[in-house]
DNA sequence: CAAAGGTGTGAATCGTGATTCACTTCTTAT
DNA sequence: ATAAGAAGTGAATCACGATTCACACCTTTG
């Protein structure tokens, strides 16, 4: 044998895969799941067709790693934000919301594709993970009001699932109010109030900084 | 000239016609659009492949026709339910909420394809067109209700498009509890309780019959 | 009954993109 | 320098379904 890849070279292939990823990223930011076919990722990443397949065995497993990627990101984010277990849950759930809608607002094509575009079934299981994720950080806070006397009595996963819905589809559903011209934080504010009375049962007071 | 066609071949047009969106709601309804191909919409309505472009000019005005049946029929059950100009409006947003769920519930897979399913451009403008009636039904009973006073104040767009979003999440999303074992009813009633409080900022009282 | 349309048929065609693979080019180790 | 294993290339191949179309079969009218 003579040849043993080297740091060097370990590191330049990372380095084309992750040009792939954001390249495949970068597409489906832009134009949806259709934008992003095999040879037009390849093309951004400035690599040959085949090449995507020396790093991924199938399209589906390149965009689940995408998907996995910008998805965690923003769950993190959300997560992080109402992670202060000492604040009311209706506040924690305010925060929450606002920043989901606030990122997701930012990057409406790209929320629009992690949320609810179509993809084929492998890339599909990424996305429940997804989605669980807000589910379950949302029923984490639910649940944690409701212990502490400060919710109604409710079935947290459902009452999170609902959220998880609302929110997506008056931020990127198809009807979203926001095809219309609007103004986001508005909408931002009427979301985020209802997202409170949903679960608090009460007029949101103002939590405004 | 020789032949004109006549009451009975029409009829026999229709009925043929119908065969076949009836064959193709069934597919749909059992495996999604991915099961329901053209050729194997042909088999099931005991016609020929070509048969189905003698009366349809693509697929997509095929399923466009199958969408808009279908969906019309759900918006003027849940129209119907919420119908009742004298009732408060949180009975009607109830009532209204109940009679979505129930009927969702009951076909899960053809809602989850009304609802979310991916399909192509031309059928999702249908689909469009079926949320935008949901919304506006819900639009209307909540404008009507601040107006009135009943309900505190609120955008209706928003709120409306939060609640088809959340109805639909929590009933067939991908993340809906229901996935897992679940009683129907007690879901029922838990989302009817979230919609409630999303739209009054009240605790609901038991309307229950 | 013959002519003239209509309607039904289903195998062949087409379009779209993912995937492959024989070949070239690069890297490292001796 | 040279061998050997990696990685890159992109044109050719494949898969999959929608769509077409030349032909056969029905109905109606004169």
């Amino acid at each position: 044998m003579a040849y043993r890849p080297t740091e060097r070279t370990e590191a330049r292939k990372a380095a084309a895969r992750e040009r792939i990823v954001g390249a495949a990223r970068e597409l489906i930011a832009h134009g949806g799941y259709a934008e992003a076919q095999v040879a037009a990722v390849a093309r951004r990443a400035g690599v040959a067709t085949g090449t995507v397949y020396r790093h991924f065995p199938s399209k589906a497993e390149l965009f689940a790693e995408v998907f996995r990627n910008a998805s965690q990101h923003e769950v993190d984010a959300v997560v992080e934000a109402a992670a202060d277990r000492e604040s009311p849950a209706a506040a924690r759930i305010a925060v929450a919301v606002e920043t989901f809608a606030r990122r997701a607002l930012r990057g409406r094509r790209l929320a629009w594709a992690l949320i609810a575009e179509p993809v084929d079934p492998a890339v599909e299981a990424e996305r429940l993970v997804f989605r669980r994720a807000y589910r379950d950080a949302f029923a984490e806070v639910i649940e944690a009001g409701v212990a502490a006397g400060e919710l109604p009595d409710q079935d947290p996963a459902t009452s999170a699932a609902a959220l998880v819905g609302a929110i997506g589809e008056a931020l990127v559903g198809p009807v979203s109010p926001t095809t219309a011209a609007h103004d986001p934080e508005s909408l931002i504010d009427s979301l985020r109030d209802f997202c409170i009375r949903s679960v608090t049962g009460k007029e949101p007071v103002d939590v405004n900084a």
